[in-house]
DNA sequence: AAGTTATGTTATAAAATCTAACATTGCGCG
DNA sequence: CGCGCAATGTTAGATTTTATAACATAACTT
């Protein structure tokens, strides 16, 4: 599946394209991007380029604000999401310890029964951070 | 699959990206559209858009014209991938007669065999048709 | 040598995108 | 209520990309 990856990276689509995939306008998908939530590449003009993998993000995003999640919310989603990809990138390096698939197992636990997972940072997009 | 289908056919990219993907000219690539070999859609703006089955044929002209295969060569050839197609949609649509079967069966005994198969008729690139 | 094919090159016009600034709308809050 | 901020709209002017069309050319065919 390195392949797939690979092509649903790659920049190939301009701006206006992607408002017509997303029913975003320029000035959300730039806005978006000026908050960092995404970083389309540029093309030699200094033209912004967008991957398929920028598609999904922008439509998440939407999807997002649609629930009332502002812009410092998502934000804060991606890093948790980051955090979390990179921990699991770890995990499939080395092999687990049983200290870690313990703590692993209880917190999945927790997360279940409905309980705050220590791990998972309370956030509420009304109260400054 | 019917999903994937249609993302393939999704006309979404400008030239300029065309270009980069083939590593063709914008020349070449208006060239085989006026040849009729592809067809890419045209935005509100006149622009023309291609899908990522546009990508796939504009690679397979390549490799054709590599080969020596000359326009008309090419276009042969798709008119009786085209034709194939075709067939094969009908098959698909109704079951086979035996008769159908032995048909079928013999065409492809003779393909395999090298004799020449009746169906495929012959082609000089540099005869005229 | 002349014609044809596939492609290069150039000019001119139109469309798409960029940045930046200012405008507007809706919402939370003292 | 009225302020302030967040998200988005709008506009202007510059730059890039693409379109069409015409003429040029190199390599083949005949």
């Amino acid at each position: 599946m390195k392949e797939k990856e690979l092509r649903r990276s790659l920049a190939v689509l301009p701006i206006g394209t992607v408002m017509k995939l997303t029913d975003l306008t320029a000035r959300q998908i730039r806005y978006y991007e000026e908050q960092e939530l995404i970083m389309p590449q540029r093309n030699d003009g200094n033209r912004r380029m967008y991957s398929l993998n920028d598609i999904d993000k922008l439509f998440e995003i939407k999807d997002y604000l649609d629930e009332g999640v502002n812009m410092v919310g998502i934000k804060e989603i991606y890093i948790e999401k980051e955090v979390r990809a990179k921990r699991q990138r770890e995990l499939l390096k080395k092999p687990l310890s049983d200290n870690d698939v313990r703590r692993i197992f209880q917190n999945e636990f927790l997360s279940v029964s409905g309980l705050k997972n220590p791990d998972e940072p309370s956030f509420n997009a009304n109260k400054p951070l």
